[in-house]
DNA sequence: CTCAGCTCCTGCGGGC
DNA sequence: TGCCCGCAGGAGCTGA
């Protein structure tokens, strides 16, 4: 579920309880998420400064004073959990304590100022790694992800020629992370309703004008929901000091069989499988 | 290279 | 109430 703009949510709602914050103790309640972590991650934790927090598609950076950064993801079901971080002048103040331990709690960042930073995840799709900052370009799981669809490497000349040839649908290649990074399956449905092509059509057989399109509707988006996920940072909605899962309106994910939202259109919102994956779209607005 | 299908994992909801 | 099944999905992997 966490996808750019949830990720981009966590990172932003992490950083007041680790940015210029020392890891006093990194405590990993199990070996592994998706893969092994590195036998000495522990170590190399402990003690570490945090410099900053970046994002790089749905990837936590955690960059640190000793030349390494922390590769985060979050997976499906992967969630943050930030407690007892005392400092009422902090934007997205969370001030209690710290809750008892959790089923699928798997990793505890101790940091040195009393924060504590709680990684959950159920289903262990997420994973965690640790890196050279100078190296991270060419990690396995970085080396290959195309651009950030809200940097200026994203533009309807690149989108064309990527997409140029395809067979598969749109649906499929928005996904596909080597074609533009940080999309999910809900972001993707929102995207394209709102650039009125249908999540079937051939990826190689949209016009110029209508590329254009998408990737304004992409980036529109994406900055309505991050946006949306910084309104639930500053409201204080995330009492519980848990980051990135806001209440956000969807157009047609998750609503097949209400009415479209488009004003007299009138028809239902449809939801189709495409490679085992829910697409949900208007039949009549998309095309 | 491209593309479809399988797989990992657990929680949840529907059907009976 | 309880059990079984399907589904959710990011993304690496395999095989055609």
């Amino acid at each position: 579920m966490p996808e750019l703009p949830e990720v981009e949510t966590v990172r932003r709602g992490l950083a007041p309880a680790m940015e210029g914050q020392m890891i006093a103790r990194a405590e990993l309640r199990r070996a592994d998420l998706r893969w092994p972590f590195p036998p000495d991650m522990a170590a190399r934790l402990t003690g570490a400064r945090v410099v900053q927090l970046r994002r790089r598609s749905k990837y936590i950076l955690v960059d640190l004073d000793r030349g390494e950064s922390l590769i985060i993801h979050l997976g499906m079901s992967g969630r943050m959990v930030i407690s007892g971080l005392n400092a009422p002048h902090v934007p997205g103040q969370f001030h209690f304590d710290h809750p008892a331990v959790e089923k699928h709690d798997h990793v505890i960042f101790h940091m040195a100022q009393g924060a504590r930073v709680t990684f959950n995840d159920p289903r262990r799709f997420g994973a965690m790694d640790l890196c050279a900052t100078d190296k991270l370009n060419d990690h396995p799981l970085l080396a290959s992800i195309g651009p950030e669809p809200l940097g200026n490497g994203f533009h309807a000349d690149y989108l064309g020629a990527r997409l140029a040839g395809r067979k598969t649908p749109i649906k499929a290649a928005l996904l596909d992370q080597r074609i533009v990074a940080g999309l999910g399956n809900i972001y993707v449905c929102e995207a394209l309703f709102r650039a009125g092509i249908h999540p079937g059509r051939m990826a190689g057989r949209i016009s110029v004008s209508r590329i254009a399109t998408l990737t304004d509707t992409i980036r529109a988006t994406l900055l309505e929901a991050i946006e949306a996920g910084g309104s639930s940072l500053r409201d204080y909605r995330q009492a519980n000091g848990e980051l990135g899962y806001f209440q956000h309106a969807f157009r047609v994910y998750g609503r097949e069989g209400a009415a479209c939202v488009t004003p007299d259109c009138g028809q239902t919102v449809r939801r189709i499988v495409q490679s085992g994956r829910s697409s949900f779209y208007c039949p009549s607005c998309q095309r």
